[in-house]
DNA sequence: TTGACAAATGACCGACTAGTCATCTAGTAT
DNA sequence: ATACTAGATGACTAGTCGGTCATTTGTCAA
């Protein structure tokens, strides 16, 4: 759908700029040349356009850090975390906008668990590189070194999205591995405790349940061409609901499928899913 | 002006729920109990009742911080800077909400240049306190630490206005001071240096200017019953005019005026004023 | 050339918005 | 009792919004 795709672009534009609220669906045809009608040949409503959206670009950048994460060797952990991140961010700059934006100040409620759920990947992924990289060390101190090393992000944000000033990214991230470890050698009084985290009032995110992951693997068998990613979709669905696969085959055909556009959201859920369950 | 009052009340409950721009004159009216009519013989518009929300709020906060750091010895500064934002905040804790949530939200280029303007001043306030209690020492780094202490801040804010994570405020000041003087002592790779803020696309924000503060001044001695009050505010216009008092009793008369409420921007104002001046 | 079908259009709908203004009301002075 | 006035009212205007749908257009095969 090349429709759909240009509407997204054009309306990210928008977006970036205004805000959801203050953008109609008339500034979005209108820049995308078309006619209003035909807005709504693409998506159902305009909300389902910025759920969309947030899948597209979330999706993407989720994939590409975790990718980098699990490859990367725990020397050099922090500093390619920070980069990637910036890189990411950089490079979907508008989104980056949006959705920073638009976090505190949507009302939708399915958009805000929508968000809240993206939200939680990334904190779960700087956690698990804290226990990675700092283990026993920061177990008083871990929640304190999240959410300084969040806020870190945030200068970052809102320096180079708001502020348009140009960094250097290397030096950026050096200059933040150098500030959390400060943080987490030294740091004696704990901020954020385990029971703190737990009493904040999430919004409940819905697990990635095995019967929706089957759904969006069915889905996706239909639509690819690719034989082997179809081949591989098949077993991996298989493996879902009778295990019987080795570790190295499963990681395998996750791997045959992970550099394809439509399918490395699903390579990212099976390899959570697989990991935790092994 | 009771009546004003009223409407900033519960215009300020419904922002903070749902935003500037989500909420209608017409719910605001209906939460009073008033008529449309009614809030327009009160403000000239929506956009003015939320700049006066603004002024009134942040004249609130920017003074009592103020005040607070001015009387403060330098040995526990950071704790009681970090305590009394966090209490300031917690205070007007729904303004701060809708304060934080439309910062980066509002197109209105009159309200940006006044939201600007007390970040200025905010910004202004941390830095005389890094000078005042790392002074040298962090010539190179205290931009990082000014952008650190503020996202620190940032982090009480997530936490507690928007989480609603119970916290005592003594030791989260206590926890931020440790992490401050962390950073101060030991940061080695500086992340932002003066040109990087000089380069920063910050909107101008006019000075306030004499005849600015002469306007509100006259304004106020119209407005002001107690006669100490009015004789304070004559004696400092003529000083504004034709330099003439001795520092102490500038000083004096400032003191005289701070705790009238009416008077304490003036306060604030004239006290930078003349410590500039002189 | 015709018929069939999908893609695209934009006039239209009801619900909402900020802001206005002729009208009304309650209190005071004469 | 009368006249005056400041405050309050809500129907109203002019406009925007998201969303719909009868109609038109373009593109095929027969």
């Amino acid at each position: 759908m090349v429709k759909k795709q240009l509407i997204i672009d054009k309306a990210l534009e928008l977006f970036a700029e205004q805000g959801f609220e203050a953008t109609s669906v008339q500034q979005i045809t209108e820049k995308c040349g078309i006619s209003k009608g035909a807005f709504y040949l693409s998506f159902k409503s305009k909300g389902e356009l910025i759920s969309a959206m947030i899948d597209h670009f979330m999706i993407e950048i989720t994939t590409r850090i975790d990718h980098v994460v699990n490859n990367t060797d725990d020397n050099v952990l922090l500093y390619t975390f920070y980069y990637e991140t910036f890189q990411s961010f950089q490079k979907h700059s508008d989104f980056a906008k949006v959705f920073i934006k638009e976090q505190t100040h949507t009302i939708d409620k399915e958009l805000l668990l929508k968000i809240s759920y993206y939200h939680s990947l990334f904190e779960g992924a700087i956690l698990s590189i804290i226990e990675r990289v700092f283990g026993e060390k920061v177990k008083q101190t871990k929640y304190d070194l999240l959410y300084c090393i969040k806020s870190f992000i945030g200068i970052y944000t809102e320096l180079n999205l708001f502020y348009n000033v140009p960094l250097d990214l290397q030096s950026l991230a050096e200059s933040f591995v150098e500030k959390t470890n400060l943080l987490a050698k030294h740091t004696t009084i704990p901020l954020i405790s385990a029971e703190t985290v737990q009493s904040m009032e999430h919004p409940l995110i819905e697990e990635v349940k095995i019967e929706k992951l089957l759904e969006i693997i069915e889905q996706t068998i239909i639509e690819t061409k690719e034989p082997i990613e179809k081949e591989s979709l098949v077993l991996l669905k298989q493996e879902l609901l009778e295990p019987a696969l080795s570790p190295a085959i499963i990681k395998g055909l996750i791997n045959n499928i992970r550099n394809n556009p439509d399918c490395k959201w699903i390579a990212y859920l099976l390899l959570h899913y697989f990991t935790f369950k092994i």
